[in-house]
DNA sequence: CGCCGAATTGACACGGTTCAATTGAGGTGG
DNA sequence: CCACCTCAATTGAACCGTGTCAATTCGGCG
Protein backbone atom coordinates (compact mmCIF):
# COMPACT_ATOMS: atom_id res chain seq x y z
CA UNK A 1 0.00 0.00 0.00
CA UNK A 2 2.80 2.00 0.19
CA UNK A 3 4.91 2.33 -3.07
CA UNK A 4 2.44 3.11 -6.06
CA UNK A 5 2.74 4.17 -9.49
CA UNK A 6 0.25 7.05 -9.26
CA UNK A 7 2.36 9.72 -7.42
CA UNK A 8 3.16 10.60 -10.83
CA UNK A 9 3.87 14.57 -10.86
CA UNK A 10 1.62 14.94 -13.75
CA UNK A 11 -1.00 16.69 -12.39
CA UNK A 12 -4.25 14.60 -13.62
CA UNK A 13 -2.25 11.55 -12.32
CA UNK A 14 -2.14 12.67 -9.11
CA UNK A 15 -6.02 13.62 -9.15
CA UNK A 16 -6.57 9.79 -9.84
CA UNK A 17 -4.66 8.80 -7.43
CA UNK A 18 -7.09 8.38 -5.14
CA UNK A 19 -9.60 6.18 -6.80
CA UNK A 20 -7.14 3.70 -8.35
CA UNK A 21 -6.00 3.07 -5.24
CA UNK A 22 -9.34 2.80 -4.28
CA UNK A 23 -10.01 0.17 -7.53
CA UNK A 24 -6.88 -1.52 -6.67
CA UNK A 25 -8.05 -2.40 -3.41
CA UNK A 26 -10.62 -4.16 -4.70
CA UNK A 27 -8.81 -6.19 -7.99
CA UNK A 28 -5.49 -5.42 -10.05
CA UNK A 29 -6.23 -3.02 -13.10
CA UNK A 30 -4.59 -3.83 -16.30
CA UNK A 31 -3.10 -0.92 -18.25
CA UNK A 32 -6.46 0.20 -20.13
CA UNK A 33 -8.77 0.02 -16.92
CA UNK A 34 -6.15 2.34 -15.94
CA UNK A 35 -6.43 4.28 -18.64
CA UNK A 36 -10.01 4.83 -18.44
CA UNK A 37 -10.06 6.03 -14.96
CA UNK A 38 -7.21 8.72 -16.08
CA UNK A 39 -8.98 9.48 -19.32
CA UNK A 40 -12.17 10.12 -17.04
CA UNK A 41 -10.14 11.98 -14.50
CA UNK A 42 -9.25 14.63 -17.67
CA UNK A 43 -12.49 15.90 -17.44
CA UNK A 44 -13.18 16.32 -14.14
CA UNK A 45 -15.46 19.33 -13.30
CA UNK A 46 -15.52 21.79 -9.72
CA UNK A 47 -18.55 22.12 -7.52
CA UNK A 48 -18.85 24.38 -4.47
CA UNK A 49 -20.30 23.20 -1.15
CA UNK A 50 -23.87 22.92 -1.03
CA UNK A 51 -24.34 22.00 -4.39
CA UNK A 52 -26.52 18.86 -5.26
CA UNK A 53 -24.65 16.15 -7.08
CA UNK A 54 -26.94 14.16 -8.03
CA UNK A 55 -30.36 12.82 -6.96
CA UNK A 56 -30.44 9.19 -7.20
CA UNK A 57 -32.25 6.89 -8.85
CA UNK A 58 -32.45 5.01 -12.01
CA UNK A 59 -31.02 8.03 -14.53
CA UNK A 60 -28.65 9.04 -12.67
CA UNK A 61 -24.90 9.20 -13.98
CA UNK A 62 -22.01 7.60 -11.72
CA UNK A 63 -19.24 9.60 -10.48
CA UNK A 64 -16.16 9.40 -8.97
CA UNK A 65 -14.68 11.63 -6.70
CA UNK A 66 -11.51 13.35 -6.78
CA UNK A 67 -11.37 15.78 -3.96
CA UNK A 68 -13.62 17.08 -1.54
CA UNK A 69 -16.11 15.63 0.73
CA UNK A 70 -19.82 14.86 -0.53
CA UNK A 71 -22.48 12.79 1.13
CA UNK A 72 -25.76 10.96 0.61
CA UNK A 73 -28.76 11.76 2.61
CA UNK A 74 -32.60 12.34 2.65
CA UNK A 75 -34.35 15.68 4.11
CA UNK A 76 -37.36 15.31 5.99
CA UNK A 77 -40.57 17.63 4.91
CA UNK A 78 -40.12 19.02 8.23
CA UNK A 79 -36.52 20.43 7.76
CA UNK A 80 -34.65 17.44 10.09
CA UNK A 81 -31.94 15.58 7.45
CA UNK A 82 -30.42 12.07 7.90
CA UNK A 83 -27.20 11.42 6.23
CA UNK A 84 -26.62 8.21 5.06
CA UNK A 85 -22.68 8.10 4.34
CA UNK A 86 -20.07 10.19 3.26
CA UNK A 87 -18.25 9.91 -0.06
CA UNK A 88 -14.67 10.54 -0.20
CA UNK A 89 -12.04 11.38 -2.49
CA UNK A 90 -11.29 7.84 -4.17
CA UNK A 91 -15.31 6.68 -3.86
CA UNK A 92 -17.08 6.00 -6.85
CA UNK A 93 -21.17 6.25 -6.59
CA UNK A 94 -23.81 5.63 -8.90
CA UNK A 95 -22.48 2.35 -10.35
CA UNK A 96 -25.57 0.68 -9.77
CA UNK A 97 -29.26 1.74 -10.16
CA UNK A 98 -31.12 2.48 -6.54
CA UNK A 99 -34.64 2.74 -6.86
CA UNK A 100 -34.70 5.58 -4.26
CA UNK A 101 -35.48 8.63 -5.15
CA UNK A 102 -35.57 10.61 -1.94
CA UNK A 103 -31.80 10.05 -1.61
CA UNK A 104 -29.41 13.16 -2.90
CA UNK A 105 -26.07 13.69 -3.62
CA UNK A 106 -24.86 16.81 -1.54
CA UNK A 107 -21.47 18.18 -1.33
CA UNK A 108 -20.09 19.23 1.82
CA UNK A 109 -17.34 20.95 1.28
CA UNK A 110 -16.18 21.98 -2.65
CA UNK A 111 -15.21 18.98 -4.88
CA UNK A 112 -13.78 18.30 -8.07
CA UNK A 113 -15.77 15.14 -9.40
CA UNK A 114 -15.49 13.07 -12.57
CA UNK A 115 -17.78 11.21 -14.74
CA UNK A 116 -17.65 7.74 -14.61
CA UNK A 117 -19.76 6.56 -17.11
CA UNK A 118 -16.90 5.05 -19.20
CA UNK A 119 -15.98 2.90 -16.17
CA UNK A 120 -19.96 1.61 -15.79
CA UNK A 121 -19.53 1.36 -19.45
CA UNK A 122 -15.91 -0.58 -19.22
CA UNK A 123 -17.02 -2.73 -16.95
CA UNK A 124 -19.65 -4.56 -19.23
CA UNK A 125 -16.92 -6.20 -21.18
CA UNK A 126 -15.25 -8.68 -18.10
CA UNK A 127 -12.82 -9.78 -20.34
CA UNK A 128 -11.27 -6.65 -21.23
CA UNK A 129 -11.86 -4.89 -17.96
CA UNK A 130 -12.07 -7.50 -15.78
CA UNK A 131 -11.16 -5.41 -12.67
CA UNK A 132 -13.63 -2.78 -13.32
CA UNK A 133 -16.49 -5.57 -14.14
CA UNK A 134 -15.34 -7.28 -10.40
CA UNK A 135 -16.01 -3.27 -9.11
CA UNK A 136 -19.63 -3.14 -10.37
CA UNK A 137 -20.41 -6.43 -9.54
CA UNK A 138 -19.68 -5.83 -6.09
CA UNK A 139 -20.82 -2.41 -5.29
CA UNK A 140 -24.27 -2.81 -3.89
CA UNK A 141 -22.69 -5.25 -1.79
CA UNK A 142 -19.89 -2.85 -0.20
CA UNK A 143 -22.28 -0.35 0.00
CA UNK A 144 -24.56 -1.98 1.86
CA UNK A 145 -22.18 -3.37 4.53
CA UNK A 146 -21.94 0.45 4.88
CA UNK A 147 -25.20 0.93 5.63
CA UNK A 148 -25.55 -2.21 7.91
CA UNK A 149 -22.81 -1.20 9.75
CA UNK A 150 -24.61 2.54 10.04
CA UNK A 151 -27.74 0.96 11.32
CA UNK A 152 -26.33 -0.86 13.92
CA UNK A 153 -24.36 2.03 14.63
CA UNK A 154 -27.76 4.29 15.03
CA UNK A 155 -29.84 1.60 16.52
CA UNK A 156 -27.02 0.42 19.20
CA UNK A 157 -24.53 2.31 19.73
CA UNK A 158 -24.33 5.27 22.47
CA UNK A 159 -22.71 8.50 21.11
CA UNK A 160 -19.70 8.40 22.08
CA UNK A 161 -19.50 4.55 20.80
CA UNK A 162 -21.00 6.45 17.28
CA UNK A 163 -18.51 9.20 17.10
CA UNK A 164 -15.44 6.97 17.50
CA UNK A 165 -16.60 4.42 15.03
CA UNK A 166 -17.32 6.87 12.59
CA UNK A 167 -13.69 8.59 13.21
CA UNK A 168 -12.39 4.98 12.87
CA UNK A 169 -14.31 4.66 9.50
CA UNK A 170 -12.74 7.95 8.01
CA UNK A 171 -9.40 7.19 9.13
CA UNK A 172 -9.92 3.65 7.45
CA UNK A 173 -11.18 4.91 3.87
CA UNK A 174 -8.95 8.06 3.85
CA UNK A 175 -5.77 5.17 4.32
CA UNK A 176 -7.55 3.04 1.49
CA UNK A 177 -7.03 6.06 -1.01
CA UNK A 178 -3.63 6.76 0.29
CA UNK A 179 -4.76 10.09 1.65
CA UNK A 180 -3.59 10.08 5.18
CA UNK A 181 0.09 10.59 6.72
CA UNK A 182 1.60 10.60 10.44
CA UNK A 183 0.48 14.37 10.62
CA UNK A 184 -3.69 12.50 10.28
CA UNK A 185 -5.81 13.18 7.84
CA UNK A 186 -7.94 15.34 5.85
CA UNK A 187 -11.56 15.86 7.87
CA UNK A 188 -13.53 18.59 6.07
CA UNK A 189 -17.15 17.73 8.29
CA UNK A 190 -19.06 20.17 10.27
CA UNK A 191 -20.45 19.07 13.39
CA UNK A 192 -23.98 19.54 12.29
CA UNK A 193 -23.00 17.16 9.09
CA UNK A 194 -21.59 14.19 12.14
CA UNK A 195 -24.61 14.86 13.85
CA UNK A 196 -27.00 14.40 10.88
CA UNK A 197 -24.99 11.77 9.88
CA UNK A 198 -24.81 10.26 13.72
CA UNK A 199 -28.53 10.60 14.62
CA UNK A 200 -26.95 13.26 17.23
CA UNK A 201 -27.90 16.86 18.20
CA UNK A 202 -25.15 19.64 17.06
CA UNK A 203 -24.16 19.89 20.67
CA UNK A 204 -24.49 16.67 22.39
CA UNK A 205 -22.31 15.93 18.99
CA UNK A 206 -19.91 18.69 20.40
CA UNK A 207 -19.80 17.65 24.01
CA UNK A 208 -19.00 14.18 22.71
CA UNK A 209 -16.44 14.84 20.59
CA UNK A 210 -14.47 17.26 23.05
CA UNK A 211 -14.54 14.22 25.63
CA UNK A 212 -13.20 12.03 23.00
CA UNK A 213 -10.23 15.00 22.85
CA UNK A 214 -10.29 15.03 26.42
CA UNK A 215 -9.26 11.89 26.73
CA UNK A 216 -6.61 12.23 24.35
CA UNK A 217 -8.40 9.53 21.94
CA UNK A 218 -8.10 11.88 18.90
CA UNK A 219 -6.98 15.41 17.67
CA UNK A 220 -8.96 17.64 15.78
CA UNK A 221 -7.49 21.15 13.89
CA UNK A 222 -7.87 22.83 10.86
CA UNK A 223 -9.65 20.34 8.73
CA UNK A 224 -7.25 17.41 9.99
CA UNK A 225 -7.78 14.69 12.21
CA UNK A 226 -5.68 12.00 13.87
CA UNK A 227 -6.53 8.99 16.09
CA UNK A 228 -4.23 9.47 18.82
CA UNK A 229 -4.90 6.28 19.97
CA UNK A 230 -5.96 3.85 17.98
CA UNK A 231 -6.40 0.94 19.53
CA UNK A 232 -8.71 2.39 22.14
CA UNK A 233 -10.68 4.34 19.12
CA UNK A 234 -10.55 0.71 17.36
CA UNK A 235 -12.32 -1.07 20.37
CA UNK A 236 -14.97 1.37 20.58
CA UNK A 237 -15.67 1.07 17.11
CA UNK A 238 -15.95 -2.67 16.92
CA UNK A 239 -18.24 -2.83 19.80
CA UNK A 240 -20.34 -2.22 16.91
CA UNK A 241 -18.82 -4.84 14.18
CA UNK A 242 -15.87 -5.72 12.86
CA UNK A 243 -14.56 -3.94 9.37
CA UNK A 244 -14.25 -7.47 7.53
CA UNK A 245 -10.83 -6.99 5.91
CA UNK A 246 -10.50 -5.73 2.72
CA UNK A 247 -14.02 -5.93 2.91
CA UNK A 248 -15.11 -2.28 1.96
CA UNK B 1 -55.01 -6.83 -6.06
CA UNK B 2 -58.64 -8.93 -5.13
CA UNK B 3 -59.72 -11.79 -7.63
CA UNK B 4 -56.42 -13.55 -8.10
CA UNK B 5 -56.24 -17.06 -9.47
CA UNK B 6 -53.57 -18.18 -6.17
CA UNK B 7 -56.28 -18.91 -4.13
CA UNK B 8 -56.45 -22.12 -4.91
CA UNK B 9 -57.75 -24.70 -2.62
CA UNK B 10 -55.16 -27.06 -3.43
CA UNK B 11 -52.89 -27.19 -0.20
CA UNK B 12 -49.28 -26.05 -2.21
CA UNK B 13 -50.85 -23.16 -4.59
CA UNK B 14 -52.15 -21.69 -1.33
CA UNK B 15 -48.57 -21.96 0.11
CA UNK B 16 -47.30 -20.70 -3.28
CA UNK B 17 -49.75 -17.43 -2.29
CA UNK B 18 -47.71 -14.90 -1.05
CA UNK B 19 -44.65 -15.28 -2.98
CA UNK B 20 -46.81 -15.52 -6.03
CA UNK B 21 -48.51 -12.02 -5.25
CA UNK B 22 -45.45 -9.90 -3.86
CA UNK B 23 -43.63 -11.30 -7.56
CA UNK B 24 -46.59 -10.07 -9.54
CA UNK B 25 -46.64 -6.70 -7.78
CA UNK B 26 -42.83 -6.41 -9.74
CA UNK B 27 -43.96 -7.66 -13.11
CA UNK B 28 -45.76 -9.80 -14.32
CA UNK B 29 -45.43 -13.78 -14.55
CA UNK B 30 -45.35 -15.99 -17.11
CA UNK B 31 -46.95 -19.69 -16.73
CA UNK B 32 -43.52 -20.81 -16.71
CA UNK B 33 -42.28 -18.95 -14.02
CA UNK B 34 -45.52 -19.56 -12.00
CA UNK B 35 -44.62 -23.45 -12.11
CA UNK B 36 -40.95 -22.23 -11.24
CA UNK B 37 -42.35 -21.09 -7.81
CA UNK B 38 -44.77 -23.76 -7.60
CA UNK B 39 -42.36 -26.48 -8.08
CA UNK B 40 -39.85 -24.98 -5.21
CA UNK B 41 -42.49 -24.57 -2.82
CA UNK B 42 -43.23 -28.24 -3.21
CA UNK B 43 -40.03 -28.77 -1.48
CA UNK B 44 -40.82 -26.91 1.63
CA UNK B 45 -39.49 -26.96 4.94
CA UNK B 46 -40.41 -26.41 8.78
CA UNK B 47 -38.26 -24.51 10.90
CA UNK B 48 -38.83 -23.65 14.78
CA UNK B 49 -38.62 -20.31 15.92
CA UNK B 50 -35.03 -19.16 17.02
CA UNK B 51 -33.57 -21.41 14.32
CA UNK B 52 -30.78 -19.90 12.35
CA UNK B 53 -32.05 -20.00 8.58
CA UNK B 54 -28.84 -18.67 7.32
CA UNK B 55 -25.79 -16.91 7.55
CA UNK B 56 -25.16 -14.25 4.83
CA UNK B 57 -22.18 -13.77 2.71
CA UNK B 58 -21.42 -14.81 -1.08
CA UNK B 59 -22.45 -18.89 -0.38
CA UNK B 60 -25.61 -18.72 0.96
CA UNK B 61 -28.41 -20.15 -0.79
CA UNK B 62 -31.62 -18.13 -1.77
CA UNK B 63 -34.51 -18.53 0.66
CA UNK B 64 -38.15 -17.62 0.54
CA UNK B 65 -40.79 -17.26 3.25
CA UNK B 66 -44.19 -18.99 3.14
CA UNK B 67 -45.27 -18.23 6.46
CA UNK B 68 -44.22 -17.06 9.32
CA UNK B 69 -42.07 -14.21 10.80
CA UNK B 70 -37.93 -14.03 10.05
CA UNK B 71 -35.21 -11.36 10.26
CA UNK B 72 -32.03 -10.10 9.33
CA UNK B 73 -29.80 -9.52 12.49
CA UNK B 74 -26.39 -9.02 13.85
CA UNK B 75 -25.48 -9.86 17.64
CA UNK B 76 -22.64 -7.68 19.05
CA UNK B 77 -20.05 -9.06 21.25
CA UNK B 78 -21.56 -7.95 23.73
CA UNK B 79 -24.76 -9.20 23.56
CA UNK B 80 -26.68 -6.39 21.58
CA UNK B 81 -28.75 -7.15 19.27
CA UNK B 82 -30.00 -5.11 16.21
CA UNK B 83 -32.37 -6.52 13.81
CA UNK B 84 -31.94 -5.15 9.80
CA UNK B 85 -35.37 -5.74 8.95
CA UNK B 86 -38.29 -8.72 8.61
CA UNK B 87 -38.69 -11.03 6.34
CA UNK B 88 -42.81 -11.73 6.31
CA UNK B 89 -44.55 -14.60 4.04
CA UNK B 90 -43.99 -14.16 0.28
CA UNK B 91 -40.24 -12.53 0.90
CA UNK B 92 -37.55 -13.83 -0.99
CA UNK B 93 -33.91 -13.31 0.35
CA UNK B 94 -30.43 -13.98 -0.83
CA UNK B 95 -31.18 -13.47 -4.50
CA UNK B 96 -27.94 -11.67 -4.62
CA UNK B 97 -24.94 -11.79 -2.62
CA UNK B 98 -23.94 -9.23 -0.07
CA UNK B 99 -20.44 -9.29 1.06
CA UNK B 100 -21.59 -8.87 4.70
CA UNK B 101 -20.48 -11.89 6.48
CA UNK B 102 -22.04 -11.22 10.18
CA UNK B 103 -25.73 -11.01 9.49
CA UNK B 104 -27.87 -13.66 10.43
CA UNK B 105 -31.24 -14.39 8.79
CA UNK B 106 -32.98 -15.97 12.47
CA UNK B 107 -36.86 -17.43 12.63
CA UNK B 108 -38.79 -15.64 15.22
CA UNK B 109 -41.57 -18.18 14.95
CA UNK B 110 -41.75 -21.40 13.39
CA UNK B 111 -41.60 -20.88 9.51
CA UNK B 112 -42.33 -22.41 6.32
CA UNK B 113 -39.68 -21.67 3.72
CA UNK B 114 -38.37 -23.26 0.64
CA UNK B 115 -35.04 -23.04 -1.65
CA UNK B 116 -35.64 -20.55 -4.18
CA UNK B 117 -32.28 -21.62 -5.95
CA UNK B 118 -34.55 -22.64 -8.98
CA UNK B 119 -36.06 -19.07 -9.30
CA UNK B 120 -32.47 -17.41 -9.25
CA UNK B 121 -31.05 -19.94 -11.74
CA UNK B 122 -34.13 -19.00 -13.98
CA UNK B 123 -33.36 -15.76 -13.61
CA UNK B 124 -30.15 -16.05 -16.04
CA UNK B 125 -32.68 -16.58 -18.75
CA UNK B 126 -33.87 -13.40 -19.35
CA UNK B 127 -36.15 -14.46 -22.64
CA UNK B 128 -37.78 -17.35 -21.06
CA UNK B 129 -38.64 -15.95 -17.49
CA UNK B 130 -38.28 -11.81 -18.28
CA UNK B 131 -40.31 -11.46 -14.86
CA UNK B 132 -38.10 -13.41 -12.77
CA UNK B 133 -35.03 -11.74 -14.14
CA UNK B 134 -36.54 -8.32 -13.42
CA UNK B 135 -37.27 -9.27 -9.91
CA UNK B 136 -33.74 -10.74 -9.08
CA UNK B 137 -32.12 -7.65 -10.76
CA UNK B 138 -34.26 -5.26 -8.72
CA UNK B 139 -33.77 -7.25 -5.51
CA UNK B 140 -30.71 -5.69 -4.22
CA UNK B 141 -32.55 -2.08 -5.02
CA UNK B 142 -35.05 -2.63 -3.09
CA UNK B 143 -33.55 -3.93 -0.30
CA UNK B 144 -31.38 -0.48 -0.13
CA UNK B 145 -34.43 1.18 -0.15
CA UNK B 146 -35.97 -0.49 2.84
CA UNK B 147 -32.40 -0.19 4.65
CA UNK B 148 -31.97 3.18 3.92
CA UNK B 149 -35.88 4.01 5.41
CA UNK B 150 -35.03 2.21 8.51
CA UNK B 151 -31.53 4.40 8.98
CA UNK B 152 -33.90 7.49 8.55
CA UNK B 153 -36.26 6.00 11.17
CA UNK B 154 -33.45 5.16 13.45
CA UNK B 155 -31.63 8.57 13.02
CA UNK B 156 -34.53 11.14 12.80
CA UNK B 157 -37.66 10.02 14.14
CA UNK B 158 -38.48 9.67 17.61
CA UNK B 159 -39.79 6.65 19.44
CA UNK B 160 -43.53 7.05 18.53
CA UNK B 161 -42.36 7.95 15.21
CA UNK B 162 -40.78 5.07 14.89
CA UNK B 163 -43.01 2.52 15.69
CA UNK B 164 -46.09 4.21 13.83
CA UNK B 165 -43.76 3.65 10.93
CA UNK B 166 -42.91 0.39 11.47
CA UNK B 167 -46.54 -0.92 11.71
CA UNK B 168 -47.44 0.92 8.84
CA UNK B 169 -44.79 -0.47 6.38
CA UNK B 170 -45.46 -4.39 8.14
CA UNK B 171 -49.06 -3.71 7.14
CA UNK B 172 -48.31 -2.57 3.43
CA UNK B 173 -46.08 -5.61 3.02
CA UNK B 174 -49.11 -7.71 4.77
CA UNK B 175 -51.22 -6.67 2.50
CA UNK B 176 -49.12 -6.46 -0.41
CA UNK B 177 -48.62 -10.51 0.33
CA UNK B 178 -52.69 -10.66 -0.15
CA UNK B 179 -52.47 -11.42 3.86
CA UNK B 180 -54.55 -8.82 5.93
CA UNK B 181 -57.97 -8.27 6.01
CA UNK B 182 -60.78 -6.29 7.64
CA UNK B 183 -59.88 -7.83 11.49
CA UNK B 184 -56.23 -6.69 10.48
CA UNK B 185 -53.51 -9.20 10.31
CA UNK B 186 -51.05 -11.14 11.33
CA UNK B 187 -48.71 -9.58 13.35
CA UNK B 188 -45.88 -11.80 14.87
CA UNK B 189 -43.15 -10.16 16.88
CA UNK B 190 -42.67 -10.06 19.93
CA UNK B 191 -41.94 -6.39 22.31
CA UNK B 192 -38.34 -7.27 22.59
CA UNK B 193 -38.15 -8.50 18.84
CA UNK B 194 -39.80 -5.14 17.61
CA UNK B 195 -37.37 -3.17 20.34
CA UNK B 196 -34.16 -4.66 18.86
CA UNK B 197 -35.24 -3.56 15.00
CA UNK B 198 -36.54 -0.22 16.41
CA UNK B 199 -33.21 0.56 18.28
CA UNK B 200 -35.16 0.85 21.81
CA UNK B 201 -35.79 -0.82 24.97
CA UNK B 202 -38.39 -3.26 25.86
CA UNK B 203 -39.65 -1.49 28.17
CA UNK B 204 -39.99 1.79 26.42
CA UNK B 205 -41.44 -0.26 23.39
CA UNK B 206 -44.04 -1.45 25.29
CA UNK B 207 -44.96 2.13 26.68
CA UNK B 208 -44.95 3.38 22.75
CA UNK B 209 -47.25 0.77 21.82
CA UNK B 210 -49.55 1.16 24.98
CA UNK B 211 -50.40 5.11 23.63
CA UNK B 212 -50.58 4.39 20.09
CA UNK B 213 -53.40 1.78 21.31
CA UNK B 214 -54.99 4.76 24.15
CA UNK B 215 -54.95 7.06 20.97
CA UNK B 216 -56.90 5.04 19.00
CA UNK B 217 -54.56 4.71 16.57
CA UNK B 218 -53.73 0.92 16.64
CA UNK B 219 -55.32 -2.39 18.20
CA UNK B 220 -53.23 -5.24 18.82
CA UNK B 221 -54.20 -9.03 20.01
CA UNK B 222 -53.33 -12.62 20.11
CA UNK B 223 -51.07 -12.21 16.87
CA UNK B 224 -53.19 -9.94 14.91
CA UNK B 225 -52.30 -6.07 14.68
CA UNK B 226 -55.12 -3.74 12.92
CA UNK B 227 -54.29 -0.13 11.78
CA UNK B 228 -57.91 1.81 13.27
CA UNK B 229 -56.82 5.63 11.84
CA UNK B 230 -54.86 4.99 8.67
CA UNK B 231 -54.60 8.19 8.17
CA UNK B 232 -53.12 9.11 11.34
CA UNK B 233 -50.81 6.53 11.02
CA UNK B 234 -49.87 7.20 7.96
CA UNK B 235 -48.89 10.72 8.71
CA UNK B 236 -46.75 9.65 11.24
CA UNK B 237 -45.41 7.15 8.70
CA UNK B 238 -44.69 9.63 6.32
CA UNK B 239 -43.10 12.21 8.67
CA UNK B 240 -40.10 9.86 8.18
CA UNK B 241 -40.71 9.14 4.37
CA UNK B 242 -42.68 8.57 1.83
CA UNK B 243 -43.17 5.16 0.41
CA UNK B 244 -42.86 5.82 -2.93
CA UNK B 245 -45.20 4.08 -4.91
CA UNK B 246 -45.31 0.33 -5.84
CA UNK B 247 -41.25 0.85 -5.11
CA UNK B 248 -41.03 -1.65 -2.70
C1' DC C 1 -53.12 -26.54 38.45
C1' DG C 2 -48.64 -24.98 37.70
C1' DC C 3 -45.10 -23.40 34.64
C1' DC C 4 -42.77 -20.18 31.44
C1' DG C 5 -42.03 -16.67 28.38
C1' DA C 6 -44.08 -12.30 27.18
C1' DA C 7 -46.24 -8.18 28.61
C1' DT C 8 -46.75 -4.63 31.92
C1' DT C 9 -45.68 -1.44 35.94
C1' DG C 10 -43.35 1.80 39.02
C1' DA C 11 -39.48 4.38 40.50
C1' DC C 12 -35.43 6.40 39.37
C1' DA C 13 -31.20 7.73 36.81
C1' DC C 14 -29.06 9.47 32.89
C1' DG C 15 -28.12 10.35 28.09
C1' DG C 16 -29.27 13.54 24.93
C1' DT C 17 -32.03 17.64 23.43
C1' DT C 18 -33.40 22.35 23.40
C1' DC C 19 -32.84 27.19 23.79
C1' DA C 20 -30.12 31.00 23.99
C1' DA C 21 -25.89 33.18 24.16
C1' DT C 22 -21.01 33.64 23.60
C1' DT C 23 -16.59 32.76 21.57
C1' DG C 24 -13.59 31.80 17.77
C1' DA C 25 -11.71 31.64 13.10
C1' DG C 26 -11.46 32.53 8.22
C1' DG C 27 -12.60 35.91 4.51
C1' DT C 28 -13.57 40.46 2.71
C1' DG C 29 -13.67 45.30 1.87
C1' DG C 30 -11.98 49.68 3.07
C1' DC D 1 -3.50 46.05 8.24
C1' DC D 2 -7.68 46.49 10.72
C1' DA D 3 -12.86 46.53 11.19
C1' DC D 4 -16.39 43.80 10.13
C1' DC D 5 -19.16 39.92 8.75
C1' DT D 6 -20.48 35.24 8.81
C1' DC D 7 -20.54 30.62 9.86
C1' DA D 8 -18.77 27.06 12.86
C1' DA D 9 -17.61 25.80 17.43
C1' DT D 10 -18.49 26.12 22.24
C1' DT D 11 -20.89 26.88 26.70
C1' DG D 12 -24.52 26.85 30.43
C1' DA D 13 -28.84 25.59 32.27
C1' DA D 14 -33.19 23.50 32.21
C1' DC D 15 -35.95 19.93 30.48
C1' DC D 16 -37.63 15.43 29.01
C1' DG D 17 -37.33 11.26 26.26
C1' DT D 18 -35.47 6.72 27.07
C1' DG D 19 -32.97 3.42 29.58
C1' DT D 20 -32.37 0.52 33.73
C1' DC D 21 -33.71 -2.36 37.48
C1' DA D 22 -36.73 -5.08 39.72
C1' DA D 23 -41.10 -6.81 40.44
C1' DT D 24 -45.64 -8.21 39.16
C1' DT D 25 -49.25 -9.77 36.04
C1' DC D 26 -50.95 -12.08 32.09
C1' DG D 27 -51.77 -15.77 28.72
C1' DG D 28 -51.09 -20.02 26.67
C1' DC D 29 -49.90 -24.81 27.31
C1' DG D 30 -48.71 -29.42 29.27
Amino acid sequence: VSQFPFESSVPWRRKAAPVLRRLEAVAALNQAEVEIVERAVLQSEQRRGGATLAVEGPFGRPRMILSGWACRQRLLPDGRRQIFDFLLPGDVTGLWSPLDTQTTVVALTGVEIADASGMRAAAQDGVAHPALAHVVALAPALEQARLLDHIVRLGRASAYERVADLLWECAERQAAAGLGDERGFPFLATQETLADLLGLSVVHLNRVLQQLRREGLVEVKAGRLKLLDRTRVAALATSVPLPVAGAR
